[in-house]
DNA sequence: TATTGTTATACTCTATAACTATA
DNA sequence: TATAGTTATAGAGTATAACAATA
């Protein structure tokens, strides 16, 4: 009977005839629902800054460049929490961008630091109000107040 | 001067010369707090599950499968999140386990009825057991309260 | 004409081993 | 001997177009 209901609603009148699965299994389920909020979050993300083409990781690295003196590409992977490998290519295209610098340190020859160029402090003020413009989004999407404390929750799962 | 100070300590003692970066910048950035929260349970998911070959999407496809009598493929990648044709090697998978059946819908013959089998039910039992272990240990990081406020919080994000 | 499942493909992200130059 | 950065590569996840069978 129930599968009655099922069929019924599978050849409704709308075009898509998807039901919406009973998740009930799911909903104790936290990597789960991590997966669809960072979708969401992901795709408002890539949508605004799309137009200077700057993804999630490209903004915490430069952000991070931005507020630490003398970064080291090893330093900047770690806090990213990816492989120094996979952050070879976007330092790339940060540097070829005009964004950033990488000079060999002196005291360390074997290190690279990381420094925003003139053209990437001016680029920071752009970058600072489509961030500011995706945060406002989400707080209307939760509440300030709760805004603040899904942060913190993140932060404690380490 | 403040540049003298990180040069410290990054030839201290420890054989690791990483300092921990200043993430202030990020504090209020709630794309990467999800990234390394989601990076943090995924591990601990991979990691518990990896003695029966389950990962977190094949886990939830489980789940729904489970939940949802005659369940649509098409059905279950609207839930999952993911696109249809990313789905088709996952249920390969699964029915090459001998864990689902595949079957046409006689009532729609485009359409494919997923079911767990009598094997896949069995096999439910331990992917609950292992999932409960996994829950508890988010939740002996959260408290319980915490995690039901994340999980709901989350909700909100769509 | 539209939809379900499928194939093929391309792009991204991620993880690891091995190399170089420095220490 | 160990470390910073790099190269090359393999695996997983993801998105899209196009096709066959069916509606």
């Amino acid at each position: 009977m129930a599968d009655d209901i099922a069929a019924a609603r599978r050849s409704g009148a709308s075009a898509s005839s998807e039901r919406p699965l009973d998740m009930a299994g799911l909903e104790n389920t936290l990597g789960f629902r991590l997966r669809l909020a960072q979708q969401y979050v992901f795709r408002d993300f890539v949508t605004r800054f799309s137009a200077i083409e700057i993804n999630p990781v490209l903004y915490s690295a430069l952000i991070l460049i931005e507020k630490n003196r003398r970064c080291r590409q090893s330093e900047l992977a770690m806090a990213l929490g990816v492989q120094q490998p996979n952050l070879v290519d976007r330092i790339d295209s940060l540097v070829q961008r005009g964004l950033v610098s990488r000079t060999p340190d002196p005291q360390d020859r074997r290190a690279n630091v990381l420094m925003l160029t003139a053209t990437g402090k001016g680029f920071m003020v752009g970058l600072h109000a489509i961030h500011d413009q995706h945060t406002a989004h989400l707080k209307r999407q939760l509440g300030e107040d709760e805004y603040a404390v899904l942060i913190g929750l993140l932060d404690k799962l380490r």
